[in-house]
DNA sequence: TACAGTGATGACAGCAACTGACATCACATC
DNA sequence: GATGTGATGTCAGTTGCTGTCATCACTGTA
């Protein structure tokens, strides 16, 4: 029974993509990932906190992404130009796993529960982002206002990106949006 | 059994959020909450939809007053500021209902669960305000780029708000926070 | 080789959130 | 006073999620 059978995370995270898609994520039970996987109920709770978690296990990547990038820029950047290349690190990344982004992101907008987790996702970048740029020295509001700004525009580039009729790339998309942005304001 | 008790979800409400704050989010049975308002937990949730929804009944009524304050703006008002004196108009609101706002918000602060509610709400918000702008002829992503930025003010000045060393009303926090983000994107 | 420790898993019991189906009571309207 | 309507009670059931303990594979050590 304990034997270790490798991969344990990345089985559930695929059985339960799989039965998302499949039969919807309502109407998809936790018996039945771990039955896919070939794992017990029980044992899926000790890898993911919530039904919900298990799409969300590459959250900590990107945010790690982006935060390292702002870390990484130098403090002569103004703290929004700081955001926006990271924010266009991220979008690279997305970009070049297109079709897993539309299938997952395809699984969260069918669900109101899903979406609350998005969000608080996003919550927690905008936090790690403003808690970066206060390590560059930007002092608050400044901080968590320029995070929040450019979580907005990402949100609004993310959403214009995952029409099918768009034809342009995410970083793209980004970088437009932010352009927008500064026109709104002005 | 049947008698008509009046304001069974304002009786509701109230009992959750005092045992919400007494015994903490987690702890409190939604048969607790109906018990203390004399009703069953089945009648609950003829009234809310889940656990947490009742902490959200006033979400409605704060957007309908920021979708009117913007529908009620004339078209020659560029789209910042229109968002920006709807969410001013909503800062008054809250002002005026301080003790209560600041009671809520604790709760919400302390359970994970409640804030992935609170942010949904938030989100909802932005889709209606960029709604009534483009109902206003605003195009997209304009719309929902200055709807989004503007939600994201209103988070920040918000959170700045409820500090209880912040002396400054709501409203004022607002503007200054609009000001900063004018500020940011120059 | 033997043996103790560690880590992942299974098995099982149980709580609480939430739902569906049906009965009941107060009230309004005719 | 019959009849419909709406809010509630009652009850049974599903499912997300947790606590607890036993089991098995693997590791290090003597």
């Amino acid at each position: 029974m304990g034997r270790w059978e490798p991969n344990a995370r990345g089985r559930l995270e695929t059985a339960a993509l799989e039965l998302y898609l499949e039969d919807g994520f309502d109407q998809t039970t936790v018996a039945g990932i771990a039955a896919r996987a070939g794992l017990t109920e029980r044992t899926f709770f000790r890898h993911y906190a919530d039904k919900r978690e298990v799409l969300f296990g590459g959250a900590g990547f990107l945010q790690d992404l982006l935060v390292d990038s702002v870390t990484a820029t130098p403090a002569s950047v103004a703290p929004i130009d700081a955001i926006a290349t990271a924010l266009e690190h991220a979008g690279t990344f997305l970009q070049e796993r297109r079709a897993h982004s539309l299938q997952r992101q395809a699984v969260i907008e069918a669900n109101p529960l899903l979406q609350e987790r998005e969000l608080i996702k996003l919550a927690r970048l905008a936090s790690a982002l403003a808690e970066a740029l206060r390590g560059r020295g930007v002092t608050e509001p400044t901080a968590s206002l320029t995070a929040e700004a450019g979580l907005a525009v990402f949100r609004v580039a993310f959403e214009t990106w995952v029409d099918p009729a768009e034809t342009r790339e995410l970083p793209q998309v980004i970088r437009d949006s932010m352009a927008a942005l500064r026109t709104i304001t002005t």
